[in-house]
DNA sequence: ACATTTTTTGACGTTTCGTCATATTATCGC
DNA sequence: GCGATAATATGACGAAACGTCAAAAAATGT
């Protein structure tokens, strides 16, 4: 016996249906030309249900944001189960995360729209409060294997009090260099190849500078990246190669 | 004599008088509430001639980030004349940048604003050039440092091939850490201490991952803070003072 | 079968952008 | 100085999009 009713069932079957439609919408036409009209036609609603379900524009847009963000939470699950070392998962987070931002760039811009603050002024408290907590669950995550890194003395425990650091410092390196690969600006007429090698590259730099075990200059990290990306994402690799 | 005519002279200084109202106004009411009616009643003259210096409101506020990426041209060549090791140069445009952004956070909020891609899809082609040139004059000054170290032997030639990687390794840890500062996403709730530490150690661990010389372990990094800031942005940090 | 509550609808008011015909001002030859 | 012509400024206007709300339709209960 169902703990909904058949309406609520129906309600959030439509609720869902707006939002996919609106993806594809915004998949297809860009933010701008996302109107609430457009999707009420689409979804042969009128766009006062629309409205029933949510309470701006930008708490529709704010809504298919968490749904993203919960993508990358099975993203980063997956990579936190990654039978290696705690270095391997940690950089296995990265890798999925590169890679889906290949896979689906539009997500990434979406976040970026959602994290404007223009657009987030206009987002109701709830959908903030949910956004927010999604975003712990992935802080959580991360923060874990550096905690586990650090308990199995793959990284000093001088560093216990840098674990907030260390979460960030790939965090921001990550978000900016996604971001960056992200807007529209011509990187390689500033000089610059193809991202995701570089960002691979930093990350690695940069987590041997915490000394954490076992050190990129130690390891074939190309191979690793390899074995990574095939041992757990396999299926977006593949999406990714029929893109192309 | 002047190379420009009265009426050029008049044209500039009231393309000056717009920018320079147009940013008071979105520094103190944000981005949706600048609007185009409001600038030109501000400046007292009509909404017409305000488009016939800017092409869009997008256009307008595309223009705000040059002058905003002219500041901070201005900065970043600060850092590179100052008379210390070229790892305290590079160092030190890390920390102009920092600073500027706690005295000028609606500046960043704009730089994000515009580098948003529903925005800069109405940018006119050629402010998104003049945009761009800009945006390679900082590339080329931080990429400098890079090569002078290494000509000097603070960083090894095996980095040659890297300095493209390190340049954006660096831009892209900051810009995404101001960036997350910035977004009104509440990093406190999500467990992080503040951000200009946690992105000054950051960048030291990740310079000390490509060896460059003289390593922060060697170094008392929080008195290098204090000694660069001081010496090049004395005028900042004093602002930054009164604004607490 | 009728009354009442819930949900849906789309026309409407509002805001803001960007345009363009008209009005105003400036320039220039005489 | 003056009239003709070119350059510039103006603000009323049309269009697009948001979000609302009174009225219509559907669902529910008696």
């Amino acid at each position: 016996m169902p703990t909904l009713s058949r309406k609520q069932r129906d309600m959030l079957e439509r609720e869902e249906l707006i939002l996919s439609t609106a993806q594809t919408l915004l998949n297809q036409h860009g933010y701008n030309h996302l109107t609430m009209d457009r999707v009420a036609e689409t979804v042969e609603y009128s766009k006062g249900t629309i409205y029933n379900h949510f309470a701006s524009k930008e708490d529709l847009v704010c809504s298919l944001c968490c749904r993203l963000i919960n993508n990358l939470i099975d993203v980063f699950e997956r990579a936190y189960q990654y039978p290696g070392t705690t270095r391997e998962r940690y950089s296995a987070i990265g890798i999925g995360y590169s890679l889906y931002n290949q896979l689906h760039p539009m997500d990434t811009q979406n976040i970026q729209t959602v994290k404007n603050n223009a657009v987030r002024e206009k987002v109701s408290e709830d959908k903030l409060a949910e956004m927010e907590s999604l975003e712990q669950k992935i802080t959580k995550i991360t923060r874990s294997i550096v905690q586990e890194a650090i308990d199995c003395g793959d990284l000093n425990k001088e560093h216990q009090d840098n674990v907030d650091t260390i979460v960030f410092g790939c965090w921001s390196m990550h978000y900016g260099a996604l971001l960056l690969d992200q807007s529209d600006i011509p990187l390689q007429n500033l000089g610059f190849s193809p991202v995701v090698n570089m960002l691979w590259k930093n990350a690695n730099i940069y987590l041997d500078g915490y000394q954490w075990l076992p050190l990129s200059t130690n390891t074939d990290s190309d191979k690793l990246f390899e074995k990574i990306s095939s041992a757990l994402f396999d299926g977006e690799i593949d999406l990714l190669k029929k893109a192309v």
